[in-house]
DNA sequence: GACCCGGAAGAGGG
DNA sequence: GCCCTCTTCCGGGT
């Protein structure tokens, strides 16, 4: 039962290119966005900058986790439009999927306190705060429900992507894997 | 106890 | 109505 992971060792591992622009974050697509009206965002402008910014591609050693206070995240401004995603296929501007905003926040070193590449090149990271990326999720899906998202359910959407080749299980805690290039699933 | 795993059913959106 | 993507619940395993 515990083989399957020894047999991805021969896998061919996606590049770390395959892994860096997966997502055309919506720049000019501001006419294209699709949303609800509890987050409705789309109906602003979003063709402003705080999109663009340059993203560390780093992967973050755990004494640079410990330096971010948990206050760090907490100051940290929502914004729902700055997490879509461009939808080639669709044509449009939607909400990521969980896979997509994983990647996202994996790239955004305002999040690293929270989740972080421990393999960037064979797609492996960890989660260090697994409530608040989880409640972070829950506001970036936009999503009206009655309860409130936990790890478990978080994690069991993750999972849900080892059926779909997305991941890959790795059976350590809290750690992921993904397994192709977001695009290429997407 | 906390986490991992996956089945099953259902919700919500396209 | 169908399909996709989760969300929720749950039982079993580590």
């Amino acid at each position: 039962m515990m083989n399957e992971h020894h047999e991805e060792k021969n896998t061919i591992l996606p590049k770390l290119e395959e892994f860096s622009p997966v997502f055309e974050i919506y720049e000019d697509q501001s006419s294209q966005v699709t949303s609800n009206d509890e987050c409705d965002n789309s109906n602003e402008d979003i063709s402003d900058n705080d999109t663009k910014q340059s993203l560390p591609l780093l992967t973050h050693s755990n004494d640079e986790i410990q330096e971010q206070s948990d206050d760090d995240f907490n100051e940290i401004p929502f914004d729902a439009k700055e997490w879509f995603v461009h939808d080639a296929t669709a044509g449009r501007v939607r909400p990521p999927r969980q896979n997509e905003f994983l990647y996202k926040i994996l790239e955004d070193s305002r999040y690293s306190s929270s989740i972080s590449w421990l393999d960037r090149n064979e797609g492996l990271f960890k989660i260090h705060d697994p409530k608040r990326v989880a409640e972070l999720w829950t506001k970036v899906k936009c999503r009206q429900t009655s309860a409130t998202m936990d790890y478990d359910t978080f994690s069991r959407g993750i999972r849900y992507y080892y059926k779909t080749g997305a991941m890959i299980k790795t059976y350590k805690k809290y750690t992921f894997r993904f397994k192709k290039p977001i695009n290429s699933i997407v």
